[in-house]
DNA sequence: GCGACAG
DNA sequence: ATCTTGTCGC
């Protein structure tokens, strides 16, 4: 498994940019992947007043949704939070998180963007370039971006399109009267594939199953019963 | 030059 | 993302 996201990126935010524009020539946006039969879902949370950076990957069994086992990896962090780079400061510790994982997954689910980016980068089209993984991106707020009315039912969607008018993903309402969750493609997803699994994952939550249990491992702190009640081991 | 800006 | 209690609504 690649744990080399960068290349040889020089630390500055110019040459990420760059960097960024030439990966994005690798983002495949066909499906190219079997029946699922692992999930996984990323996320990341800070300690130590952001001093921490603490990955989560939670592997998950794609008929039942039920998680199967967990990682989590703590490292340094790297890089201070800037808008459009995101995967430079989190991907470090998500890569090791993942690579701990019992089980390599089919599909990746990913929080925060796919090709949904300035620069047709998200996290999890990074993410999914840089392991060579199927990955969907789900994100809470738009990046870039704008589209026209989504209607308040469950299941409503509309498209995310970029200056030109192109597709760049999918305004989702998960639940009925919810905020939309943003559903991009990162890596070997179409575009209309990706809402449809994310869809296929939501049960109770706004979120879908696999980021939603990553959230929770990655924000909250260990121990609490809402966390036994969810990782039975 | 003035906003907008995933987590 | 994170600092933080109770509270209102589905």
């Amino acid at each position: 498994m690649n744990s080399d996201p960068f290349a040889d990126w020089d630390g500055s935010p110019t040459q990420a940019r760059i960097l960024q524009r030439q990966l994005a020539r690798q983002v495949l946006l066909h499906d190219d992947f079997g029946s699922p039969r692992r999930y996984a879902g990323v996320d990341v949370g800070f300690e130590e007043g952001g001093e921490i950076t603490r990955a989560v990957a939670v592997l998950l069994d794609a008929e039942t949704l039920q998680p199967l086992a967990h990682a989590v990896a703590r490292i340094p962090t790297v890089m201070p939070y800037v808008p459009g780079l995101l995967s430079f400061r989190e991907l470090p510790a998500l890569l090791q998180a993942l690579a701990e994982l019992p089980e390599t997954p089919d599909l990746v689910f990913c929080d925060g963007h796919g090709i949904a980016h300035p620069r047709r980068l998200g996290i999890a089209a990074h993410l999914g370039v840089v392991t060579g993984l199927p990955t969907i991106g789900v994100a809470k707020k738009i990046l870039t971006g704008h589209h026209g009315e989504l209607a308040e039912t469950r299941g409503s969607q509309v498209d995310l399109l970029d200056r030109e008018g192109g597709v760049i993903g999918t305004v989702l309402r998960s639940k009925d009267r919810v905020r939309p969750l943003i559903v991009s493609p990162g890596h070997r997803v179409g575009l209309a594939t990706a809402p449809a699994l994310v869809m296929a994952c939501v049960r109770r939550h706004r979120l879908p199953e696999p980021t939603r249990l990553a959230d929770h491992l990655a924000s909250r702190r260990q121990g609490s019963a809402a966390t036994q009640a969810l990782f039975p081991f």
